[in-house]
DNA sequence: ACCTGAACACCGTTCAAGT
DNA sequence: ACCTGAACACCGTTCAAGT
């Protein structure tokens, strides 16, 4: 781990077969678009939608998702981890913009929201596909530091209690969210930001004189 | 609630459309061959194997299981319902055969390993399918008044702490069988016999004088 | 290299013909 | 009443033909 700078392929698809070659900038403006409409196409009519929907809308033939994404379950995947990336990256951002208690009360909300809207996930994770195999590593790789970073400075400034990891927060929303779904999103909020106060109530120092009402939603 | 005896439907099945009309002989002994070849390809193969295998392996017509499950999902519904009556139904007998406090663990882990097999659950229970909009009802009808009556008579017999209610107990262990999904059964085994020992931790009188070394699983 | 889309295999569901 | 299975619609995946 002597990287300065660990390359989280964000935009880059690193294929199969073809390790380091280039792809040609038509085929990544196609993997790009393929990738936005399929991310639409999952969160309108479910993980089930049809390929051929997918394909038409996003104004290409089959065969090229075929050729970019050998399986279905692969163009899942690469959906599964843009999305993942995107939550992730959300985490600095906000720790830039907002005090540390808030930034994690903000940045907790955004996980609820993607995790409460993925029906398909847990299907996914338990159907034994392996194009699935390496999500639960990249979701964890992913999420585990980046809420790590605004658990610790919540924590330094004494806004949060300091003795709960950002994994078992990580996988006890996860389970709410899972467990809400029969509820609705609603519940799944709830249930979260609940846990949340639960951590700033054994925070070392109390609010004490701080601007203590600025608490919307 | 005035019934005496309800009826749980186990054997016999109700038809949309023809309540009240009784089925032909031969035609309820397809439907029973049906569900319990269902039930064995669903376990071996999963909850998505072909209608055409069962049909096959049952010996009857494709026509004949959509002429009973109109749709694929009511054959699925039907079969949960039955392996959760037989859940339900194997509560009075172990209470019978066990005392109190031995007869809530072992129905614990018939529940755990019933959950545990089904990794199709979640997934149907999310699909939205109406199908499945009675299974959740039937679920609770069904396995709270079971479970109600063992953790009952093992708190009147000071085994178990009397303030943890039966609904709690079947959700929560649950929701460690569908988190535990990922580990394998073992792994929720174990966290529910933990959560068990959690009830008897807490009881009116610790085992006392009683013959405590009956433990072997 | 990459893209297209007809073609193939397979699966859920229906329904005319049988008993 | 009930059963059968060919037929239909639809969907994932492939691959020969194009650029």
């Amino acid at each position: 781990m002597t990287d300065k700078q660990e390359d989280h392929d964000h935009s880059g698809v690193e294929f199969r077969g073809h390790p380091g070659r280039r792809v040609r900038a038509d085929a990544q403006r196609n993997i790009d678009t393929l990738l936005q409409t399929a991310m639409a196409v999952f969160a309108t009519s479910g993980v089930d939608a049809p390929v051929r929907e997918i394909a038409e809308k996003a104004g290409v033939g089959v065969g090229t998702i075929y050729r970019h994404f050998p399986q279905r379950s692969d163009l899942i995947a690469a959906v599964f981890r843009r999305e993942i990336d995107a939550c992730a990256d959300a985490a600095p951002v906000l720790a830039a913009q907002h005090e540390p208690g808030e930034a994690l009360v903000r940045w907790v909300q955004r996980y609820v929201d993607f995790i409460a809207a993925k029906r398909g996930l847990a299907k996914a994770l338990h159907s034994g596909d392996p194009a699935f195999d390496t999500l639960p590593a990249y979701f964890k790789k992913r999420l585990e530091p980046a809420l790590k970073a605004l658990l610790m400075s919540a924590a330094s400034a004494g806004e949060v209690r300091p003795d709960v990891s950002a994994e078992e927060l990580l996988g006890a929303v996860a389970s709410l969210c899972m467990h809400a779904f029969t509820q609705g999103p609603e519940q799944a909020r709830r249930m979260a930001s609940l846990l949340v106060d639960g951590l700033r109530y054994g925070a070392n120092s109390p609010p004490k004189y701080k601007k203590a009402a600025r608490r919307k939603a």
